[in-house]
DNA sequence: GTCTATAAAGAGATAGAC
DNA sequence: GTCTATCTCTTTATAGAC
């Protein structure tokens, strides 16, 4: 798709889109978001209300664009894994591992993921629906995969799989956020490896016990 | 401490971090700063050479007065723990649990620490030095403590003690995160204690299982 | 140091021509 | 729908009096 069949709609989305990431809310005129689509700032007007109705917009939109690319993936790690289903601990170890590192690759390689979420810390305060969207479409839906991931091995009888579901996804998103976002790679470094061995251990020692 | 015993620096940064906390960097005006602190705007420019210079100046002082605060907290935790010493794993798992808990009690009870958190968030992409001074100063400090504490105890072999403290620290944060910042709470809703216990078990059942 | 007043630039939003 | 030009208010920052 090139950037000439974009209808201005689009154009503008985009515009916004790298100027609200770039810049945060506040920090963005509505001047560059219509130079950065290429448009005058009247047009930005004729399609969007106010600055405040491009933004949710906007948020709306990439929202909705990741999901879509998430469910594929999630799709995706689900199906690879489960003709592995002999179930052994070692295979569930492996599996583990594969989704907690495809996690973090997914987001070093997306250049929109980590401004997107810093914007979402940011802005989630004075437009609370930005983060609760987010939460039941995109977390929510993660969260769910993992849970029914754990249930599905029957070797792991955990308590409580939707605890350790936020716990698993809680500790690779506080690990990128201090990496990433708060720059901890060059403060405070740890190889990915590192963090996910111990947590796919924590997980699963206990059923390697059990066995 | 009265407010009238301030001296207008004092008054200065006191409005500031009022204002910043809760518009964010961009969206705080110096007048807004200047009428906050009961103080003409040109009092503000005489203390501090600009914006710039006045946000970095508040963000360098409420890290170096959070971390004295945490810091006392820190060393009443492993006091508090230290007389146990008598490390069943029962007792190692009531002290991780009194930690857990109390890590989220005290960022409830403080009106700061999350728009705190939040400003961190969002401006350490334009203000990387944010992030590093917060982390080297708060939140190594805190993985020092769990790290420790975890070695502490001999029952508990854990291969890689940093990288569980990062997990335990992750996954209260990133709880504190969902549920606290992004209004997790409204829609998907989980009590501390199902998250801490599931949490402490992880981190322990292997002891258990080793004994 | 501290104030009032103001300069100079940038912001959101709209009018009016095409 | 789309543009240029503009209105109006707010912003950062400073000049000058006390």
């Amino acid at each position: 798709m090139s950037t000439s069949t974009l209808t201005k709609e689009e154009a503008i989305l985009r515009g916004a889109l790298q100027e609200f990431l770039e810049h945060g809310y506040a920090g963005t005129s509505m001047d560059k978001v219509a130079s950065s689509a290429g448009v005058s700032k009247a047009t930005v007007y004729s399609h969007f209300q106010d600055k405040e109705h491009l933004f949710i917009a906007l948020i709306d939109q990439f929202t909705e664009q990741r999901m879509a690319v998430f469910l594929g993936l999630s799709q995706d790690s689900i199906s690879e894994n489960q003709f592995q289903e002999a179930n052994s601990t070692h295979e569930l170890k492996t599996g583990l591992k594969q989704i907690a590192l495809s996690m973090i690759h997914e987001v070093s390689e997306d250049e929109f993921i980590l401004p997107f979420m810093r914007l979402l810390v940011a802005e989630s305060g004075r437009f609370p629906n930005l983060g609760k969207t987010f939460l039941t479409h995109m977390e929510l839906r993660g969260l769910n995969v993992i849970s029914e991931y754990l249930s599905s091995y029957p070797h792991l009888k955990l308590k409580d799989p939707e605890a350790v579901a936020r716990i698993f996804v809680g500790s690779l998103v506080h690990y990128m956020i201090v990496q990433e976002m708060l720059h901890g790679k060059e403060v405070i470094p740890m190889e990915p490896e590192r963090l996910v061995d111990s947590l796919v251990d924590l997980v699963v020692t206990q059923a390697e016990n059990k066995k």
